[in-house]
DNA sequence: GTGTATGCAAAGCTTTTGCATAGGT
DNA sequence: ACCTATGCAAAAGCTTTGCATACAC
């Protein structure tokens, strides 16, 4: 019973992504992991970024987000409902903690709301201090 | 005085891109506006939509927007500010008028909030009356 | 007539896939 | 030993660009 064929073996490029995920605080885009996967491994491929981001996916262990601005990016799931936010000064996309969206107002009659994606633009604190 | 060189020509490719933009009440994609656009323009090419696309976001006639599932997408400018909602029985993309999000619950102190996107998904008005 | 816009095809990017080999189990 | 995962290179999308010609002005 279980396991017909699908083993998932434990490679060190797989580790290494996966601890790249766990240890990030913020989103990343595949040239980010990508970078930051080869000062570990530094064979890593490009496309084993790829092949293993979809893997990530399909077991529900990342999602994916297209952020508005930065394009395609991945984080890992697990974490409370949050919204994004992004710095126009020094680019960076972070997690905001909470939702500050009232999902029953101002939606039209008719419309069933099931889900929601917020992404929220302007300075980070360490911006707006200098 | 003003006019160094930069005329832009009226031609029926640039004026049937224009109208679609015009008369369509959801964002559009590229796909979508090129065959569109050869239902009154047979000829019309891919290339020359993304470079009307380009143009016209240059002058900021239209805008883009990264859709969560849909892609990329363009609609004009000037509307009031709204939302978009996705219909996952029917995958249409919606604009919902007006703003549910209250900017100012729940924002981490020192982040200063100057612009936003929201993405709704969920059921449509015809799709849940089916 | 001048110079921008178009269509076509080639080139750039990003992502995916085929194949031989390395390496986890 | 078996069979998945990797690296490499080719291929497949989507978008951009070069070039000759069409056509708006």
């Amino acid at each position: 019973m279980e396991g017909t064929s699908e083993v998932k073996r434990q490679t060190v490029q797989r580790k290494t992504i996966e601890g790249i995920f766990r240890e990030s605080i913020s989103p990343l885009g595949v040239e980010e992991i990508l970078v930051l996967g080869q000062k570990q491994v530094s064979t890593l491929n490009r496309a084993t970024v790829y092949r293993n981001l979809k893997l990530l996916l399909r077991d529900g262990l990342i999602q994916k987000i297209v952020h508005p601005k930065l394009g395609i990016l991945y984080e890992r799931t697990g974490k409370a409902h949050h919204h994004y936010f992004q710095c126009r000064s020094c680019n960076q996309a972070f997690e905001l903690p909470g939702c500050v969206i009232n999902a029953r107002a101002g939606i039209p009659e008719g419309f069933v709301v099931e889900d929601h994606e917020v992404f929220l633009f302007g300075i980070c604190p360490s911006c707006s201090v200098s």
